[in-house]
DNA sequence: TGAAATGTTGGGGCG
DNA sequence: ACGCCCCAACATTTC
């Protein structure tokens, strides 16, 4: 077969060398293949990548930039506007195709469809690919042709489609690129980190990159999915994939995890309710993305209409205790532990999520778009689709939320999930001598240098608060009116 | 992937 | 032995 042309491989969050079907196409389809990454935070506002992000993000592009090294090429880094770069790298090189796998957020769709239009009148073969999504959210519609709004039912018509899912892509090994030298600049030019931050301390709990990954994910195949379906609920386990940062920035493909348990299940008589509840989270993943594809507006406002105005709190003592809630400082230890751990590794247990998320939305009164921008800041694994997903499930104001009077109690919740306060002992170091009731109440602490509050808000008094709050808007329009 | 209020049941203590 | 009450345990309803 004869290769022709010259091909720009455009690396944005899929960075990996498996199962990459942009890349994979350029090194078939093309005699020379250019790999860029072009550093443009501006044009995902108002989401531009958070503090802790940002740190993941450089140690992933140091790893890829190996990767590439070792498959014989040079990873160009180099910063926005992305459309100027790309035009100038492609008359410098004389490209005469541009490879790129899609994304599915707002932002970067309406740029991408310029850079495609763009690139296309200067006479580039551009090409994009479905890199990182088991299912292309356009194709996948209900029986009215709308978009599905329920989980359940949007994951059973997914999984009759998956059927036909297709095997990961292999590993490229060797990309075909001249040593000439182009315009590249130095990872730290990025300012992506600062020596002296607070997610430096990160370096001890996460090894971004490829590598990383896949270690991560033989390390869960191994000790963890034989016991998922209960003890994913169990915080202090460690017993869910922590593979979130890996999937947001491309590093693991949800093709190769679902490949891998459609075929475990080949071999493990027993294991099927593991695997089915593993990929359920990974339809989650995909229902999140999905869901913000067809509705993009809900990355900056409710979806449900009736949660836009008035119901939320925004007095001076909600903005204390909006700062109290970021720190880990509201008394109430389940929450605590779960906002020192986000503050910590830049991650948090899932149920503990959900947890802390209520907390501030209901027993609060704080609108989810605060949570989801300190989420935003701090997450490794921040995600838009997932993260805007997340809050308004939680608010009770997005497609399939949580009923509104969903509240939880973090008192309960620590009982039946953390019963012996051992996720609670590990981030609250307070709290290594308390009892069970304390564990479970708080309790409030002045000597030794430990200073721990007793609970900023009254639980009962606030679960009623906020369900009062719900009486006044619950016979509202959902939508606003058309005008 | 809720919690609290309310309803029902059944065992055991007791006169 | 029986009826009565209490209350834990579980189920259902409600928000």
């Amino acid at each position: 077969m004869n290769r022709q042309g010259t091909a720009i491989v455009w690396f944005r969050r899929d960075l990996r060398l498996c199962d990459n079907p942009a890349l994979s196409e350029a090194v078939r389809a093309c005699k020379i293949v250019i790999p860029i990454y072009i550093h443009a935070p501006d044009e995902e506002a108002p989401w531009s990548p958070g503090q802790a992000s940002n740190w993941w993000l450089h140690k992933s592009l140091a790893a890829l930039a190996e990767s590439i090294r070792q498959a014989g090429s040079e990873l160009i880094i180099t910063q926005g506007p992305t459309l100027e770069r790309l035009e100038e790298l492609a008359v410098k090189v004389g490209a005469t195709h541009l490879y790129w796998n899609r994304l599915y957020d707002p932002m970067t769709v309406t740029r991408d469809a310029l850079i495609k239009q763009s690139m296309s009148e200067r006479g580039l073969t551009c090409q994009s690919f479905n890199g990182s999504l088991l299912l292309e959210p356009s194709s996948l519609m209900n029986g009215q042709g709308t978009p599905y709004k329920v989980f359940t039912a949007f994951w059973r018509a997914a999984n009759k489609r998956l059927r036909e899912i297709t095997p990961p892509l292999p590993a490229v090994s060797k990309i075909p690129t001249p040593l000439t030298p182009f315009p590249s600049t130095p990872l730290v030019a990025l300012n992506l980190r600062t020596k002296t931050a607070w997610y430096n301390k990160f370096e001890t709990f996460w090894e971004p990159g490829e590598n990383g990954a896949h270690q991560q994910w033989e390390r869960f195949l191994f000790n963890s999915l034989p016991y998922y379906d209960e003890q994913r609920n169990y915080p202090a386990d460690e017993s869910t994939t922590s593979l979130s940062p890996y999937l947001h920035f491309g590093e693991i493909t949800p093709t190769q995890l679902y490949w891998t348990l459609q075929h475990e299940g080949d071999h493990s008589p027993g294991i099927s309710q593991h695997l089915d509840r593993l990929s359920a989270q990974l339809g989650w993943r995909e229902f999140a993305h999905y869901t913000l594809f067809h509705n993009p507006r809900t990355a900056i406002e409710s979806l449900d209409y009736r949660f836009t105005n008035g119901i939320w709190n925004s007095s001076s003592e909600s903005r204390e205790q909006l700062e109290q809630w970021k720190r880990g400082e509201t008394g109430i230890p389940i929450v605590d532990a779960g906002m020192r751990q986000l503050w910590q590794t830049g991650w948090m247990h899932n149920r503990v999520r959900m947890i802390v998320a209520s907390l501030l939305t209901k027993n609060l009164g704080i609108h989810w778009l605060e949570g989801a921008r300190w989420f935003w800041d701090t997450l490794v694994d921040a995600d838009l689709a997932n993260n805007t997903l997340g809050w308004q499930w939680t608010a009770g104001c997005g497609v399939d939320a949580a009923p509104y009077f969903r509240v939880f109690n973090p008192a309960r919740q620590a009982e039946r999930f953390d019963p012996a306060g051992r996720y609670i002992k590990t981030w609250l170091p307070e709290f290594s001598s308390a009892d069970s009731h304390e564990l479970i109440n708080g309790r409030q602490l002045t000597n030794n240098g430990l200073n721990y509050p007793l609970p900023i808000v009254d639980l009962q008094k606030t679960r009623k608060q906020a369900l009062e709050r719900w009486q006044q808007i619950k016979t509202m329009p959902k939508h606003p009116a058309p005008h």
